[in-house]
RNA sequence: GAUUCGGUAGCUCAGCUGGUAGAGCACAACACUUUUAAUGUUGGGGUCCUGGGUUCGAAUCCCAGCCGGAUCACCA
């Protein structure tokens, strides 16, 4: 295991010499008894006064040592735990009453280091300048840390030789926890952003469910999935692409509203907005259309907006975005017509070809209507929707698990919202026509054996249930990860994901 | 996948038209009992991403590769 010792840069060695000081000192640097943790930084801070200081006077925290400041016989550090930072004031006579000084001669001044996890007992005072802090009386060393920390300093709310580098950030995200802040706050924010979703969800009684991750038929969605094995059974299976299939089966179970959070996973691309495992929260809503779907989706996204970040406005970017209901909606085909002056309706599939050519939109020869069509909406008008915008009713050949449109030949029961000109949710009219829906999966199945990779199976089980028989139903599958970029103001899907995909790293 | 920018000490970075590597922080040593980017003095630390090439000589120029970012393409 020590293969790598003479790798080791001399801070590295000097950390490990440390560490055997200690052991010979009687110290065990990774000690097993719990430590007995009653305060913590963020709550002295907040409520520690001149009146309150009776209440403060035996404190006992632990956290990671984040500057060591020595002056002689006395010294200053700081300890960040999980809320905070808070200052620690420590002396020599304190920490040592007899003769024998080793305890801060020796341990706090040589052989601590930035990093080291310590737990520390004493009384909360203010100091000369002002500081709240921890007068410590006695010190434990709850775990030594062999890497030297990254240390990023700070003054008057500048910040001196911040760790940005996204390589570092992301592969070594512990380390880029303990030393950036805000990043921890990102974080927070998005389990909360999640809890206030279920929230939401749960007051009006929809039922949480788990469905399942290895299918052997990856539906719901036209992606390319990821393909593994199961040994006993002998079968290949995929890693879903999305669990819509699934929680319309439990429709037709007879459940009325569930969801899920749905890790899914496409073997696709990746890019600021693409990893190839995200989350989508999927819900399915029995008796309901899509119409009532819009005015759920924009009342569940305004009440999470205002109740994480206290406003329904986000900045991204230069632009600001209101999440505040109503969201403006508009058809596909109105949507093209504002933005670039073409009518759409009753076209037929080489009139709307020589459209895309006027319009310099690059189709293929392949590609139908439908794809066409969201071709030019793509490259000519989702960019323009900066404010949550719902666009409706998309061409059937786009939809194949979308009930037709009630009124529009042609057209299905579609809407997708559309924040900051990208995705953010994608709901329906549910199909539930067992006998349209089997013809949809075969018009599918016709585009799979011409190549198309993307294109969905024929699920035999989904029809079996259908046939059966679901309810009218409305679902939506809305981008968690795509949402929290949105409510965190960050411009990265990495960095809403804790681990987002990464080359492996090559260790010699 | 294409284009482009980058990779130098633990971290942040400098290093020009080629001449054998530098700062701040961190680290080590000494001093300092209310400091706070603590301070002062001294010191150690490098596979300049990897491999080729050009050259008397390459961190620097050229080629290939690896890793990352951005933009584009595909997608959510």
């Amino acid at each position: 295991m020590e293969t790598k010792i003479h790798h080791l840069s001399e801070q590295e060695l000097i950390r490990r010499e440390k560490l055997q000081e200690l052991k010979k000192l009687g110290i065990d640097p990774y000690p097993a008894p719990l430590y007995p943790v009653n305060e913590n930084a963020a709550n002295i801070k907040a409520h520690f006064t001149e009146e309150t200081k009776e209440k403060y006077q035996n404190v006992c925290l632990a956290g990671r040592l984040m500057s060591m400041r020595d002056m002689g016989k006395a010294g200053f550090a700081v300890i960040q735990d999980s809320t905070g930072r808070i200052q620690l004031y420590i002396r020599r006579d304190d920490i040592c009453p007899v003769e024998d000084k080793t305890m801060y001669n020796t341990v706090w001044k040589k052989l601590l280091d930035i990093g080291d996890i310590i737990g520390v007992k004493g009384f909360v005072f203010i100091t000369k300048t002002g500081e709240i802090s921890i007068h410590v009386h006695e010190y434990t060393l709850l775990s030594k840390s062999l890497r030297p920390l990254p240390v990023v300093k700070e003054k008057e709310g500048e910040t001196f030789d911040a760790v940005t580098d996204p390589e570092f950030r992301y592969r070594q995200r512990y380390a880029d926890l303990i030393i950036n802040p805000e990043v921890k706050n990102t974080f927070v924010k998005i389990t909360q952003i999640k809890n206030s979703i279920r929230e939401f969800l749960n007051n009006q009684h929809a039922l949480e469910v788990d469905t399942p991750v290895l299918q052997s038929i990856p539906g719901g969605a036209a992606a390319r999935p990821f393909i593994t094995h199961h040994n006993a059974l002998d079968i290949p299976l995929y890693l879903r692409i999305a669990n819509e299939l699934y929680l319309k089966r439990l429709i037709v179970g007879g459940f009325d509203w569930v969801y899920e959070f749905s890790r899914n996973f496409r073997n696709e691309g990746m890019d600021r907005t693409h990893n190839p495992e995200f989350t989508i929260l999927e819900f399915y809503v029995a008796y309901k259309d899509y119409w009532w779907m819009m005015e759920t989706t924009e009342q569940l996204l305004e009440s999470v907006a205002s109740k994480v970040n206290n406003t329904t406005l986000v900045k991204a970017g230069e632009k600001e975005i209101d999440f505040k209901a109503p969201y403006k909606r508009i058809s596909i085909y109105d949507a093209i017509k504002e933005h670039t002056g073409v009518d759409l309706n009753d076209r037929n599939e080489e009139e709307i070809r020589e459209i895309c050519r006027q319009l310099h939109v690059d189709v293929e020869a392949n590609m139908g209507k439908g794809k066409m069509i969201d071709e030019i909406f793509g490259e000519k008008c989702e960019h323009h929707f900066v404010q949550p915008t719902f666009i409706t009713d998309y061409p059937v050949e786009m939809s194949p698990l979308t009930k037709k449109h009630r009124s529009k030949a042609g057209l299905v029961e579609r809407f997708e919202l559309i924040i900051n000109g990208k995705e953010v949710a994608n709901a329906y009219s549910e199909l539930n026509d067992p006998i349209d829906q089997r013809e949809r999966f075969e018009e599918q199945h016709k585009l799979m054996e011409r190549g198309d990779d993307e294109a969905m199976y024929i699920d035999e089980d989904f029809l079996r249930a259908l046939e059966y028989g679901m309810p009218t139903t409305s679902g939506i599958g809305i981008g968690i990860d795509r949402l929290c970029m949105l409510l965190t103001g960050q411009a990265s899907i990495q960095d809403v994901l804790f681990f987002p995909q990464m080359r492996p790293e090559k260790h010699d």
